[in-house]
DNA sequence: ACGCCGATTGACCCTCGGGTCAAGGGGCTG
DNA sequence: CAGCCCCTTGACCCGAGGGTCAATCGGCGT
């Protein structure tokens, strides 16, 4: 078992090394087209010592994983100013996840990906439950500070914001957005403003 | 090569019976995880036959991608009033997508899948690049008539409006989302409007 | 009856890649 | 030096699964 072994200064060091060969190995091509000799090799490492600091791929991954969500959350939480309304805490969440996710990690385009393994798609459910727990706390706030229509379902208005995030930083890090990270950063966050709060002059007939 | 295979009816039939069974098998378990041997099971016929019909999986799933959108896009076009005003046929075509996707197939969470395949991953981006531009004709038509401020890049609104109605799809599929699809449709098409075309009552300050 | 050809079968092959292992370093402490 | 324990190696194992193939079936035209 890797996972309490004992390691040295040195022996950290390496697994982060592998870590990080990893991370950049699965954002460029993708879990699957990962091979575990190919991130051995982009760290400068006979295979067998992958074993040495993993039991499995996929518990490299969960590790992975749960690290980034981690940052991503401090970096949410570092933006966020907690005395202002609402809708600024969402723009500040909003527009530091985009940063996070685009700037600093191609990564994040394998989160919500199919998970061809129970365990693996729990750590990913488990990973955007979290998020799209923060968004709702928010999102239930505008609505009791009169700053959100009420009429919509807060959790259907807390997943829409947790999707837009995502999928926007997946098109910019797929080459089909152009813009600089800042400028997508802003847009997005007026756009899940816009989504969870905008009125629409209503001359809009019903489908 | 299967592709220029001289089909009787019962050949036809049989491809058919293939193609549902992938198509069902990839909906629940994706893409990689579905063998050639479970579509071969689920259709009821030997291994060897799939490749009478197919030249290897990818084919397979090219022709279903193929299909599939197809078929949604000619589901859009149905649903749109082409003499109504630009919102309103978004909201069509959203309400359409998401009675399309979410009913018909689960299938379509695959499509902004990672690509393990260069050949694969271009009939996947060209099919989405369709329906952005289907979108953006829309989002441009609105911005004209007036209905949508246009101080937006609408070829940011058309990506979003897309990824919106994808995402929650997904979401729906992978059970996040338990209300039914017709009202899920009718959220999401305000979603989108309101993301496009609404207007923020303006206290906020930005981030 | 005979032969043609599309359709069908299932055993087989072979590569790919995740995971194992026995055998060494090399730097500590006793 | 002896012993221990982290660390490292690369050859090996083996199951999975995509793809192949020779043999067969059966309907249809002649």
């Amino acid at each position: 078992m890797a996972a309490e072994r004992q390691l040295t200064d040195q022996g950290r060091e390496r697994k982060q090394q592998l870590l990080d060969a990893a991370a950049a190995l699965f954002a460029e091509r993708g879990y699957a087209n990962t091979r575990i000799a190919d991130i051995c090799t982009a760290a400068g490492v006979a295979k067998g010592l992958f074993y040495w600091y993993f039991d499995t791929k996929e518990a490299l991954f969960s590790e992975l994983v749960r690290s980034m969500r981690l940052r991503l959350r401090r970096a949410q939480a570092a933006a966020i100013d907690p005395q202002a309304d609402a809708l600024t805490r969402m723009r500040q969440g909003a527009v530091a996840s985009v940063r996070f996710m685009a700037e600093h990690m191609a990564f994040f385009s394998l989160l919500e990906m199919e998970a061809r393994d129970q365990h693996l798609s729990d750590v990913l459910r488990e990973g955007s439950r979290i998020h799209v727990g923060d968004v709702l706390v928010m999102v239930e706030a505008a609505q009791r500070e009169g700053s959100a229509p009420d009429h919509h379902d807060p959790q259907l208005l807390a997943l829409g914001v947790h999707g837009a995030v995502s999928h926007f930083c997946h098109y910019h890090r797929t080459g089909r957005i152009t813009c600089g990270v800042d400028e997508l950063a802003e847009f997005v966050a007026d756009w899940v403003v816009r989504a969870v709060a905008g009125e629409v002059p209503a001359v809009i007939a019903p489908a």
